[in-house]
DNA sequence: CTGAAAGCGCTTACAG
DNA sequence: CTGAAAGCGCTTACAG
């Protein structure tokens, strides 16, 4: 490979100064149309592409973000934290920006702190909150520009979301609105923003409803397949109508539990799932769920981090649209 | 945030040149003990770390890996991409590199294309192999450091992998050895390596135990939860005493037939997978598998990476072992 | 509108 | 063993 060309070299071509290829590529600073035309035209011929590392050093910016992944997450979360991470780097590479990853393990962290450090990105995408959350806390220290994906209790942070409260009363109030009374949730982990967010959506289509809640139906920190099993006994024998799980792994463990046992849906109980993942794709009686378009949530996120990055104004709170899909299980 | 420190600042203070101090830190070129004392334990005291950016450009390195993964793989695929990226980006970390993320889509490369002109990363991770790979050749082409997850047509590519085809003759020969002789697969797509190595092994054990095998009983490319439906029920109108699936998406939907079908397992049919994911993780009766460390596979392939851009010698082929699990299926 | 020069913060022959 | 200086390839006040 022969040396890369470098601007010097453009400019030495052409016989004009360095600063003014600078202009003429990067836009910025007066520059006559004439000239602008001639070096772009021949940057375009001779296929030559600025080093991006020099630029980096010399307008200290880096042209990498990052997006924060739980190393820790469950299967049933995977296809979500990919999709968003897939969106992510799809915007981003639209702007000539990189992504990398870093894989923080409940609240240590000292991938990110390594990458603050070494300097080596703009800004910051955390695909996860939690309640305490102590990584925002770090990123926010640091003064880095930084987009959080869910909700946060701290209102400063910009943040990127679906609109899962909104999403899961419509759900609910769907649900009551047919006529189904006695409603059972089963939810994930409860330090889990999300998890709050939807029980709060739960709670308000209640409320707008003037039903109370019978307390005995709610089930939160449901997780592994046994504790499900059981809560979803628990839930027929209280004499549960339908039963909402929070997210399609607790869903579809519910779904088996009751083919098991014998126990048919609709007919007999109502399901439904506040998340539509491939998890419950091809479930036959098909499932009523919230559609949510995850690939659109990563895009959104790296698209706001980048216009922050770059000094453009931004909302605090951008929250994407839901799908109702109502299936045959309710 | 006041202004970062520089090397320069640090051989101010401590009256040295900048010469010196960068020998101190990176170890290289003669230095007096004394004097790289001094220096580490000012830089230690001081926190005083080098900006990454300009030691990029002053070596022409970015510290920055590329891990390339399919944008289009399946949910049961997922984990398995997860954890190598995961393990990849830990032992990246542990030498000071970060691990940037570019999806492709098919044979389309427009992201890896957009990187290697952007001079952003010192090597690549391709995380799936496929017959005819262009996405590898494309890289062999620009000459960048390059090990490839899994088996690669071209040999003079750096590859590291699971012994898929032992590991799969080892539990083909263990079926065989248990009496078993109507021995059907079920793989997925024939154009991933992978498909094609477990299969090898698979008929490796036939050839070793002097069986023929029926043609009838094998089954490739057979994607789609319908397709395998129909082939699980065809094989068992073949006579198949024993289903061997060669993943997990394939195993627990063959698995969830057989329960619709009231067939019981081993009674009726034995099953086993070639691979473990948590898919199967809690299926009763417990699944036969083979076990592979993914985690370890993704930093060993960082780690060879990172030791062929820094000049190492690396094996050519680095084969990482498998554990056989004989479970209640079989 | 254009350019010479300094600067970003390192590394590395070269000389001593 | 140590340092002055040039260089990596850009950008950007500043001057004209």
């Amino acid at each position: 490979m022969d040396r890369k060309i470098t601007i010097a070299d453009v400019a030495e071509a052409l016989g004009v100064s360095k600063t003014t290829v600078s202009r003429a590529i990067s836009g910025k600073g007066r520059i006559g149309e004439e000239t602008r035309k001639k070096v772009l035209e021949y940057i375009e011929v001779t296929d030559y592409k600025p080093n991006v590392i020099a630029k980096s050093l010399a307008q200290s910016k880096t042209y990498n973000i990052a997006m924060i992944l739980p190393a820790d997450c469950n299967i049933a979360e995977l296809p979500f934290f990919q999709t968003c991470m897939y969106g992510a780097c799809e915007a981003a590479a639209e702007r000539d920006y990189d992504v990398l990853t870093i894989y923080t393990l409940g609240n240590e962290s000292k991938n990110l702190e390594r990458v603050l450090i070494n300097n080596k990105i703009d800004g910051i995408i955390q695909s996860r909150t939690t309640v305490n959350d102590s990584i925002s806390a770090l990123i926010a220290k640091r003064g880095l520009p930084f987009v959080a994906i869910g909700t946060t209790d701290d209102p400063s942070i910009v943040r990127v979301d679906h609109d899962h409260r909104s999403a899961c009363r419509e759900l609910t109030a769907h649900l009551i609105a047919s006529g189904l009374r006695r409603i059972a949730l089963i939810g994930g982990n409860n330090t889990h923003m999300v998890t709050r967010n939807r029980y709060r959506g739960f709670v308000d289509a209640f409320k707008e409803a003037k039903i109370s809640i019978d307390p005995e139906l709610i089930y939160l920190n449901a997780e592994g397949n046994d504790n499900i099993d059981e809560v979803t006994h628990s839930l027929l024998v209280k004499g549960a109508e339908c039963i909402v799980c929070m997210d399609d792994m607790i869903c579809s463990r519910v779904l088996q539990k009751l083919r098991r046992d014998r126990i048919t849906v609709p007919d007999h109980v109502k399901v439904a799932s506040f998340y539509n993942s491939s998890l419950l794709e091809s479930h036959i009686p098909a499932v009523t769920t919230l559609e949510f378009d995850v690939k659109q949530l990563g895009e959104t996120a790296a698209s706001v981090l980048i216009d922050l990055i770059e000094g453009k104004d931004v909302k605090q709170t951008t929250l994407l649209p839901y799908h109702l899909k109502i299936k045959e299980t309710t």
